[in-house]
DNA sequence: TGCCAGAAACCGACCGGTCGGTATGCATCC
DNA sequence: GGATGCATACCGACCGGTCGGTTTCTGGCA
């Protein structure tokens, strides 16, 4: 596994970040992957149920799968690619502490409302995986804690952010709602994403003042 | 911690009343089961892997639960009933917003911190109970949710409050980060939950000041 | 106290079914 | 004629749950 630098390409924040070639069979077997993971879970979800749905046969799907583990990695790669070139995409704007915040928070949060199914499947078995997958998961999943965190003790150095909250707890908080989002969120609900996400990024910026 | 006290649990929406006796292989079941779900999730674990860990077949363990569902609920019921319990003392004191939100807070973290296990099987896997249970959990849930949005909401009534944000926005940061606690917490960890606790509530406090 | 009958507690081999994964055949295209 | 892109048939492992039977407990009666 290719390991994701810093890059500045993508700097389009929540569209398509993965450069991977897909042919159609492929798209369409992670299409089906994805909405039954969703829908049932990992266990509950059947290889037999995922290449009905996506009109292949299971050949086709070994063919361009190693495993029932290989779907739910390629779920889960695609997902925390694009929200660490969103968050890279802010930093390298190079906007005072207050705004980078705000932004990052408002666009991740969108992120994950416009990817519900993604990231749900994400928080919801991300630790069935194998260990070498695992592996390269987590070590995604926690350079974008710490880049987070990095953000909110750079605002707290230079006085941007006056809290006396350590920078790590603040991450805890702010992240943890957004992992938590997809367990309720509807896109048909009451509030619009935008709002809930300009709501959320206010609240934590009045904690950090 | 001990079991729920036959304390006066307030009305309890479509769950029993009673105070759960339990045998010394009950609680080797349930025990088994918890340490089973929390390591391997749900599906992941067998009920004849359970029944191991316990020390007991599986005729006794049929004897006594209906399913493996059964046994799933029982590990939620007993973590929300704990909950709320918790959340009721709270509001029984009388205390003014701002010590009433802290108390909760701080309560509901270390209460969680204490009851890991439970508490990632539930935040994992309370989707996976049939629909009479999982209307029954839901319905305990929004109790909390509800209950701790009305506490906010009458702090920003009352002039306790200053911020803008909704409350239900608050409740959905707040309690968010209490549910994503179970995935990354550590009783063996660099920070005692105690600290966390106090770290956490102070920075909601300032948000909603 | 001794005895016994019925109920509760428990046993574990076994069942039908599903699961992820494989082996192999066969067009099509370079 | 090999590599690619599938289709089809099939496998062994294991799963949750059942069921007929056995052991242990309990209370009433002599």
């Amino acid at each position: 596994m290719t390991e994701t630098q810093p890059t500045a390409a993508a700097a389009e924040p929540g569209g398509d970040a993965a450069p991977v070639r897909r042919s159609p069979v492929e798209r369409r077997i992670l299409a089906a992957a994805l909405r039954l993971f969703a829908e049932r879970g990992f266990d509950g979800a059947s290889v037999q149920g995922i290449v009905e749905a996506a009109d292949v046969t299971k050949g086709a799907l070994y063919h361009y799968f190693d495993s029932k583990d290989a779907l739910l990695y390629e779920i889960y790669h695609s997902l925390i690619a694009r929200q660490l070139a969103d968050l890279d995409a802010v930093l390298a704007e190079g906007l005072p502490p207050r705004e980078a915040v705000r932004k990052v928070l408002t666009g991740l949060i969108l992120s994950t409302a416009e990817h519900v199914d993604e990231a749900k499947v994400f928080s919801r078995e991300w630790h069935r995986l194998d260990d070498a997958r695992m592996h390269a998961v987590r070590a995604d999943r926690r350079r974008y804690h710490n880049t987070f965190r990095a953000l909110v003790e750079q605002g707290r150095r230079d006085g941007s952010f006056t809290t006396p909250t350590p920078a790590d707890t603040v991450a805890i908080v702010a992240l943890g709602m957004v992992n938590q989002l997809p367990r309720w969120y509807r896109a048909d609900g009451p509030k619009p994403a935008a709002d809930l996400a300009a709501e959320v990024a206010d609240f934590i910026l009045a904690a950090l003042d």
